[in-house]
This record gives C-alpha cells, structure tokens and sequence, in this order.
RNA sequence: GUGGCUGUAGUUCAGUUGGUAGAGCACAGGAUUGUGGUUCCUGGCGUCGUGGGUUCGAGCCCCAUCAGCCACCCCA
C-alpha cells in the first residue's frame, strides 16, 4: 500500500467507519458544558509565537522544541497552537469579554500541534477539549470545572479513570517551595539522573516525578508541597475539597501533580486512566490566576483544563463502548427492470423530504445484488420497485427484519415507515 | 531528541538453510429467469516501505532512509 502522497509523520486520518465515534464524543462533550452554561469560544488554528512562548514558559518543552513555528510573507513569526488555553485567553483581553457580568465560561474544541516523538495517545496534531472559566477566584469555580470534566467522561460511559488533585500554590509558596527542594537535592545531586540534576536548577519539583529508581528513592522524604501553603492557599484547597465532596466526585490528594505549564497556580488536577500506557492522562487543568495580567489584560483569576479526544477514544475502545456502526440508512432502494430505474428518483425524493434517510445504488442492477447490500447496510427496510408494481403504483416494502413484506401504494409508502 | 521491535495482496498474517510469493477474512461474480445474514464454486502479476550493496540469484544477508508500534522524555 505505498501511495505517492503519505500523510506527516504523527497525523492520522479520521476514516468513515470511525468518524461517528468522533462526533458523537464531541457531541456529549458539548452537551455537556452546555449543561454547565459554558459557552463555545472558537480561536485561529494559529497565533503569534510570543503569545505561546510567554504565556507557556520559556524553560517548557512546548516552548522549546514542540513548536511548529513559521514566518509568513511579511516575516510575522507564528505558531500553530499547542495548547488552547492561552488562545482562549488572548480572545478574552482582546475582546474585553471581562467587561461584561459575572463570570466567563467559555469551551473550545479543535486540533494542537506538538513536535513530540509519536507514540501511543501522542501525535503531533492531536484534538483537545477544554474549557475556561475566567474571571473568579472562588473555590467552587474549581470544584465546578472538575465536576464537568466528571460528569463528562461519565456521561461517556468510562469507569475506569481517577480524579487526583493538588495545590501548587500562589507564586510566593512556588517561589518557597522550590528553594525548599533545591536544599534538600542539592546533597544528593550526585546520584540523581543526568535530566534531574539539570531539574535541580529549572524546575526541581520535576525531579518528584521521575521514572528512575533511584531519584524516586531520594525524593521518597522530599519536603511536600502541601506543606509550604499559606493559610490562603491551604483554605483555598480545603474548600475546593469541600465542593467536590458535595459534587459526590470520588479523588484523591496527589501532592506530586506538576502541571508542565507555568502558569498554573492553586488547584491542579489530572484525569488519569492506568490502562491507556504511558500517556495516561485523559485530561488534566489547572488554576492560573496570574496569566490574564501577563497576557495583558486585568488581574484576573480563571482556571480551566483540558483533554485529549484520542485518550477518550482509547480508554473508551478499551471499555467496549462503541458498537457497530452507526451511521445506517433506514430505507434500501432495491430497483429492478428499466422501468423502475428510471422512477427510482422520484420515490427517493418522496423519501427524503418526509426526512427518511435512503440509500440506492445504480451500479447494482440484480436484485440479489440489491438485497444483500440491504442487509449489510443494517437497513430496516427495502422498498422494491418492479415494473408490474409500478403500473399498479404500488411499491414492494419489506420489513428485514421480520423478513415479511407487503404492497403500498406510492402515496402511502412514507406514512409506513417509522 | 534517545532506545527496542516491526514494515509482504484492501486487511490480518505465512513464507522453511537466499533460487524471483501464499492463506484466512474482506471484496466481486455465480449456483434454472424477481428477494437478504448460512453453504458451495470462481476470481489475487501484489513496485515484498524506499534507495543502495553483497551474490550467478534476495521478501529472506549488509548499509542507509522513511514510516508504524512501544518505551524514555514530555504531556492531552
């Protein structure tokens, strides 16, 4: 199967006999925040570099070598989006949506790009749906987003993930916190691994999640974050463990959460699913109370997250939740003889303005032919059209299923079918 | 960016110690002239991912390259 064109490396086509468990994941997803009163917010496909390198990080891996950055004719330097919330953001201070009451609840779907090496759940354009409400600081807003990302992959059907949930803090515990770290690794840096000893400088708290044994074990009686918050920070926690308690959404505190974005601040949470392999976030979010300022606009508190359409699919795939196609017309032409070929439109059309979806196929002129395409398509009926019939403007309607049949005339033909 | 495994008909794969390729499924047609999931019969020349090399000769050996998978990393 080696066509000319092949499509770039960590893409994939979406092919027919799949597409509808794609539209029907986004379908509940919107629902779902409409359930909620999210809005939908649709941003470019592509932004200005800056806006992803500031916003993100400049020490983050996105930044720094998952970008798909161009320059256009003018030499603009942008970038295809690898994340949504910063878009989503920018939209926000450029459109003053803060301007009106209350607060902003607004969800996105669409394609990211990342240059990451592909592997299972991970691909370089890759579809996400997020949502973020901007504008609050109160806890219930946290617990809230949490509960929709809940009640989402629930109304989905999937059992098997888990909620966790952590505080990384205001920037002045941040700030703390990772000093905290660097003393207590400093002593042991010479047994780290080469990536953590590098950690130490950048981001320490990146050395509590490392795969390698031996930094696990060193990092076993490290200083706990939950520890270094504030009397704001630790009562803001409590409270948003509070509302999800009355939300009846099961999670537990995992103090070792490290959102790889920086601008996240207070509540941070993962979705996860064990069974997915080594991507096994099926969605994930975050407070970031300071990134509206830094994108330019107000301080403003928001707080939003974000998942993977295709780690739904997988984990969905996983638990058996997707049966047969679903796409089916419910009536099956069958014509035979010249005659009836030639009338075959006007029943069709007789058909689809009562809203009765119909397939015919022209090519297929026997009637075994016909039939068996009915009974592969799953159709629950087949309209046979003969020539004898139609001089008596009847038609054949046959019931698959009950494999029974009867003669109605034309005009009644629709009124028979469900 | 690093590592391991893999790359043969639409698909899943077989292909023996190197001698120029097969099966199941799917698909198409048919089994006395107008009726469908079963059964039976018939139908496969496909650049053996691509490009080099070794050899009298390579799908099977070597090198490169591309792609897929899994892991590292990172994260959705």
């Amino acid at each position: 199967m080696s066509s000319k064109y092949n499509l770039p490396r960590g893409t994939y086509d979406i092919l027919p006999d799949d597409s509808y468990k794609w539209e029907y994941i986004i379908d509940v997803f919107k629902n779902t925040a409409k359930l909620f009163n999210y809005k939908e917010i649709v941003t470019p496909i592509f932004e200005d570099a800056d806006l992803f390198e500031r916003s993100s990080g400049e020490t983050s891996d996105i930044v720094q070598k998952e970008m798909y950055k161009f320059n256009d004719k003018k030499g603009r330097t942008f970038a295809l989006r690898p994340e949504g919330t910063a878009p989503v953001v920018r939209s926000y201070v450029e459109n003053s949506l803060g301007a009106s009451a209350g607060i902003q609840k607004l969800f996105y779907t669409g394609p990211m790009f990342r240059y990451d090496r592909p592997q299972k759940g991970r691909y370089r354009q890759f579809y996400q749906y997020g949502v973020e409400a901007i504008g609050s600081n109160n806890p219930y807003i946290d617990a809230e987003i949490i509960a929709l990302f809940y009640t989402f992959v629930q109304k989905l059907g999937l059992t098997q993930f888990e909620v966790e949930i952590n505080s990384v803090g205001n920037e002045l515990v941040s700030a703390r916190y990772d000093k905290a770290l660097q003393e207590y690794f400093t002593p042991f840096k010479e047994e780290l691994c080469h990536d953590c000893q590098i950690r130490l400088d950048k981001k320490p708290r990146r050395i509590l999640d490392c795969k390698v044994k031996a930094c696990k074990e060193i990092g076993k009686d490290a200083p706990v974050m939950l520890d270094y918050l504030d009397e704001e920070c630790s009562s803001h926690f409590e409270k948003v463990k509070q509302y999800l308690q009355q939300f009846g959404i099961p999670f537990s505190v995992n103090p070792k959460i490290v959102r790889g974005l920086d601008y996240y601040t207070h509540t941070a949470f993962e979705f996860l699913n064990h069974k997915l392999g080594a991507q096994n976030a099926i969605g994930a979010g975050g407070r970031y109370n300071g990134l509206v300022e830094q994108i330019g606009g107000k301080s403003v508190p928001g707080i939003g997250f974000a998942g993977g359409f295709e780690r739904l699919l997988l984990s969905m795939e996983l638990e058996g939740l997707f049966s047969g196609n679903k796409v089916i017309p419910q009536v099956y032409i069958v014509a035979i003889g010249e005659k009836a070929q030639n009338r075959v439109a006007e029943i069709i059309s007789i058909l689809r303005q009562e809203n009765i979806s119909v397939e015919y196929d022209p090519d297929k002129t026997s009637l075994k032919a016909q039939m068996k395409m009915a009974d592969k398509l799953n159709s629950n009926y087949a309209v046979i059209l003969g020539d004898d019939e139609l001089e008596r403007g009847v038609v054949t309607l046959k019931y698959l299923l009950e494999r029974k049949q009867v003669d109605v005339s034309i005009s009644e033909l629709s009124s028979h079918i469900k």
